[in-house]
DNA sequence: CGGGTGTAGATGCACTATACACATAGCGTC
DNA sequence: GACGCTATGTGTATAGTGCATCTACACCCG
């Protein structure tokens, strides 16, 4: 492999960190796709693929978490609105307590890595 | 959809975290794969599933970042022992960089979350 | 008028990580 | 000899993701 380390380390966010972050951004009030879109980009989802993110929303749709409704405009295509149901409420405190998980564990693993740091430094 | 919110929520480590984990403990000291699947579990991922550890170790070992040799037991049977390259120092070193944008990432996800729990609180 | 750009939503498909089940084998012990 | 623990793997289905592509509306420009 000549994968060099400048290159794109491959390791993501949370899996299925789309949903917690669509369900937040909804709590902060009804949102369009192609607008949430470049709301996720400050939640770590800079290059958010919008066939998944439309994807996302439809099934979240279909589950009950979101409410969807069709808006015209008249500078554009329509918009499909998307708003928080009590169910999309409950599960992003889920999701946020489980991502609160994934902190931890990811603040123990940056611990480890700097006392091996350290170490390494203090063998010199 | 039935599910309680007792019910185990679907939000993962990050993806792929489990080749830093492995290079992690590896560079803390050589080890095996029997030995790593409880050591993981310190840094999130208790539940690891064993077929995917040694499938992982295996990968990293034919890329380089790893190397093993086999270690006969008395009391059991023989253990692969692996232990980092160069290349899987490097990379442990990427991981880590990467891996700290992802907490960054999560800490304005909760950042945010918060805030609107907050707001959320004053105006009840 | 025709074409380009930005907005808006969505599908199709291939890739890959993961989860779960299962197989193998050495060794100790009851 | 059956069971359980250590130890290392394989097989396979599924789900999430990435990437390309399609439709359609509105606007502006030459």
């Amino acid at each position: 492999m000549s994968r060099s380390r400048t290159e794109e380390v491959p390791v993501g966010v949370p899996r299925n960190y789309l949903r917690p972050c669509l369900l937040l951004l909804l709590a902060e009030g009804a949102s369009h796709g192609y607008e949430l879109l470049d709301q996720v980009a400050a939640l770590g989802l800079e290059r958010a693929d919008p066939g998944g993110l439309y994807r996302c929303l439809r099934a979240m749709d279909a589950e009950g978490l979101v409410r969807s409704d069709w808006e015209p405009s008249t500078s554009g295509p329509a918009r499909r609105n998307y708003s928080l149901t009590d169910e999309g409420r409950e599960w992003l405190h889920a999701f946020a307590g489980s991502l609160a998980e994934v902190a931890r564990a990811l603040s123990a693993y940056e611990r480890r890595y700097h006392k091996l740091i350290e170490q390494h430094e203090l063998a010199r």
